[in-house]
DNA sequence: CTTGACCTTCCCCTGACTGGAACCCTTATC
DNA sequence: GATAAGGGTTCCAGTCAGGGGAAGGTCAAG
């Protein structure tokens, strides 16, 4: 299978798989030609990462989560902690965003929006921090 | 006021400072001996900044801000506008991390995270994407 | 034989900084 | 006057996870 092959059955892109064996996360053979060859297990190993990725876990965790699938003595412990350290920054991103939603909806709220200057957004970015 | 000052009173780190600076949000006189030399209004400018990049907004969006601000005769529309857009952007990346928490959720509860190794979370990873 | 689609490597770009090196300036102390 | 600490300055490289695009090799069809 070359990489465009690839690409169309694990939805990544050509450029991200070329990233990834960079990196070593895959290994693909070499034809001939120069050209990667894929084997099921190389596109099966891509589908984990695109999967992993989706659920926002790093390329770290990815590798992590990669050498614990692919030994089969692992304790589902490990894997349980690298996914729950990932949901904990996952909340506290959400909450840091809440935060940021939260205020700006009144911000926003608060602002005419016509075509005159006074603004109470602008009038809250300006605000001395003492204030 | 030198850049320590200045970065204690505002908050801002130093290097953020000069960045700053770098890329023309603020541009600070100088002394004979070369240090930059901020007045009053180059602090406001900053903390205006900081409390903009506290809320989410891009670099770009707070030159934007910063010029509405600066502007006697803007329209308030102007400024909702930009802080509506990213409002929107924020709301999605809330609506994507909540997904990928729920999603997190139920791996991390369906996982023993014991010492054996057999693992829901790792399951789901290696789904092949028609399944 | 040529065209077009595919593949290769290579390097630079992103956003918003952060870290660190190498060096200059100021102030206090001895 | 020497020196050391604690400012300041510039510049370069790195972060994360790829994306854009150039220059060139390969392959299948007409």
């Amino acid at each position: 299978m070359n990489i465009g092959d690839v690409s169309t059955r694990c939805g990544l892109p050509a450029k991200t798989i070329r990233y990834y064996e960079d990196i070593g996360l895959v290994t693909p053979a070499r034809g001939e030609n120069g050209y990667r060859s894929f084997r099921e297990q190389d596109l099966h190993k891509l589908s984990f990462l695109g999967r992993a990725r989706t659920l926002g876990f790093t390329i770290e965790d990815c590798r992590t989560l990669m050498a614990l699938y692919e030994d089969e003595t692992r304790a589902s412990a490990d894997v349980k902690k690298v996914a729950r350290d990932h949901l904990r920054k996952i909340e506290d991103k959400i909450a840091d965003l809440e935060a940021m939603r939260d205020t700006l909806t009144h911000l926003v709220d608060a602002c005419a929006g016509d075509n005159r200057p006074d603004c109470p957004i602008l009038k809250d970015l300006g605000q001395d921090l003492a204030g």
